[in-house]
Formats: structure tokens, C-alpha cells, sequence
DNA sequence: CCTATTCTTGACAATTTTTGTCAAGAATAT
DNA sequence: ATATTCTTGACAAAAATTGTCAAGAATAGG
């Protein structure tokens, strides 16, 4: 499981793009520039981007990019996955082959972890993150406090 | 947030440390080849496992490493820590400071990410994993869905 | 049409991390 | 004594990450 800079520069970068969802399209420079990313590194991220419909892009002046749909239809997850290609928690990418043919002994605890970090970041949309005031962060210790309220 | 062959190949050695908890000690090489871990590999790990207090080991013929407390009193969690060191997701360690000196516009989430994934580590101990029987692999989804069942 | 702007593509390179290895030494059981 | 096993420090290969660059294509505006 690697989420490295290419996703988070990839995530902070579609958020500024959601604050800026009124305008039109946004060069990568301004960008790059505002959220203190080395601009042809977010070039390269938001080829990844594109390719998976999340942006769509214009050329010449005037020209840059913007989010595909509206900011509250993206989720976080699926920035991550266009760009990081190694979320993954199982060492042997789910197949079960982990330990000399076999599942491992911690397999089902990685593929657990996995749902779970996936479940996070697919329930937040940019807009979401940008508006903080989802009450989505719940951990399973607040979830388990809760329980015990209502039942 | 990193979470490499290091933090799993550390969690899978001691769930077998575990599962002979009523052996006395067992030694690099029996464990390295039971678990197909590189002995020389795991050697190294296991340095970082005695230092954090978690196993304790014994010289000579019929030495090894055993755990320094019962199985359930060990969570995956602090077999991480103790052999991960960039587990944190936020780009400034946690300290704001992830875009020109303040915080960057990702900065609440991955915060929000390293707790639901600490949470989920230090919920579990080896026993749990290796029963396999804990019923906390719930997901924000399904625990969900029990709020609306219940209330 | 010309020009400045901006994306597009492919390739490359520096750096860092991960992964793994080794050898000399110390402790210990038999 | 001797074989076993951990202990320590350092080293090395491989891979991934991070970042850069240059040539080219599209386009807006004059």
C-alpha cells in the first residue's frame, strides 16, 4: 500500500480545480504555481487524470484543464487510482499466492485493510473535502460509542 | 503512507511467533523458511521487534525469538510502527506546514486516513487475526447500515 | 496568416527507498 | 570445545519515486 506524493499532489491539484469550478480552464502553471507542485511533474499526473475522464483539457491560450463533472460526482478514490498504482495491501495482489502458493498468514488482515482504506476514499467527492463539513470521518471507535447510544 | 514487504513480512512472523506460543523459543532460519521470508531479511526486522519491546530473544542452541507478551496483548498496529517509518499520509508530518507554509487543501483528509488506518491496525492483535473469528472488519458501509437497522 | 500560449507525448535522469546480503563477533547449551 | 544462534554494522543491487526536458500539435486572437 503506496500513496506517495504523485496522489496527494493529484488530489490537492482536483481540489483546486473544484474551487475553481465556475471558471473556465486552468493552466497547469497558474496551478502548479498556487499549490506549490513542480509543473511538469503535475503535467505528467494530469495526463493520468485525463485519461482516466476525470479532466478534459483545451489547448492555446486560454487553454488548461478542468474536472470532467461536477466536484461533488469525483470521488478522492478515484484520483488515487488513476495515478497510484500500488494501493494494493496484499503482497500477492489478491490472488492468494502470498506464501509459497498459499494465502499467507495475514492475508484476510490486508485485504480487510484494503477495503477499508478504499471505502474512505471512495465516500468523499472533492466537494466534500473542500466543504470539511462531513461528518464522514468517523473512525470505527466513535462508530462502536455510537452503537451503544442508539441500541 | 508506505506500508511495505518490511510491515508485512514483520505482521506475518509474528502471527507464526504466535501460533507457537506454547514452544519456547524459535530460531530466524526455521521461521524465514516456514514463511518464505528472506532469513538475512527478516534477521533485520526482528532487531527492530526486540528494540520496540515486542520479542525478546535468547543466544545459543536452541535460541531464537519468542513474543514478549501473550498474543492477544499485541497489536498489528505496533509491529508496524515499529518497523514502517513513513506510515504517515500527510505531506509535512502532520504539521501544516504541506503548501507554501500552511496547510495544503488535502491536508484534513489525510489526517482523517491516518486515523481510520491506525484505528484499524491497533483494533487487532495477532490473536484476533489469526482466529480470524473478529467480527471488525466492518467497513464505514456496513456499519452504516446498522445505524439505520437499529434506529 | 502569424504568433504566443498551452497542452501532448515520449523519453530520460537524479535521488531515494526498498530489499536483500554479508561478515565478524558475542553468548550459550551440550 | 564446539556448534548454534543471535547481534551489529555496513554494504550493494534493484526498484520506485520524483522531477526534467524537448519537440510537436492545437488554438485563440490579431
Amino acid at each position: 500500500m503506496h500513496l506517495t506524493t504523485k496522489g496527494k499532489y493529484a488530489v490537492t491539484a482536483a481540489l483546486d480545480l473544484a474551487m475553481h469550478e465556475n471558471n473556465d480552464f486552468i493552466s497547469i502553471s497558474d496551478l502548479a504555481l498556487r499549490q506549490s507542485i513542480p509543473g511538469p511533474y503535475l503535467e505528467q499526473l494530469f495526463r493520468n487524470l485525463r485519461k482516466a475522464g476525470i479532466l478534459i483539457s483545451h489547448r492555446g491560450p486560454g487553454g488548461g484543464y478542468k474536472l470532467s463533472r461536477p466536484s461533488n460526482e469525483i470521488k478522492i478514490g478515484e484520483i488515487i487510482s488513476a495515478v497510484e498504482d500500488r494501493m494494493d495491501a496484499t503482497q500477492c495482489s489478491g490472488e492468494g499466492n502470498c506464501s509459497a502458493g498459499s494465502k499467507c498468514l495475514a492475508h484476510n488482515l490486508w485485504t480487510d485493510l484494503n477495503n477499508q482504506v478504499q471505502s474512505f476514499l471512495m465516500d468523499r467527492s472533492l466537494e466534500d473535502v473542500l466543504s470539511d463539513s462531513n461528518n464522514k470521518n468517523l473512525t470505527l471507535n466513535n462508530n462502536k460509542k455510537l452503537l451503544i447510544a442508539t441500541g
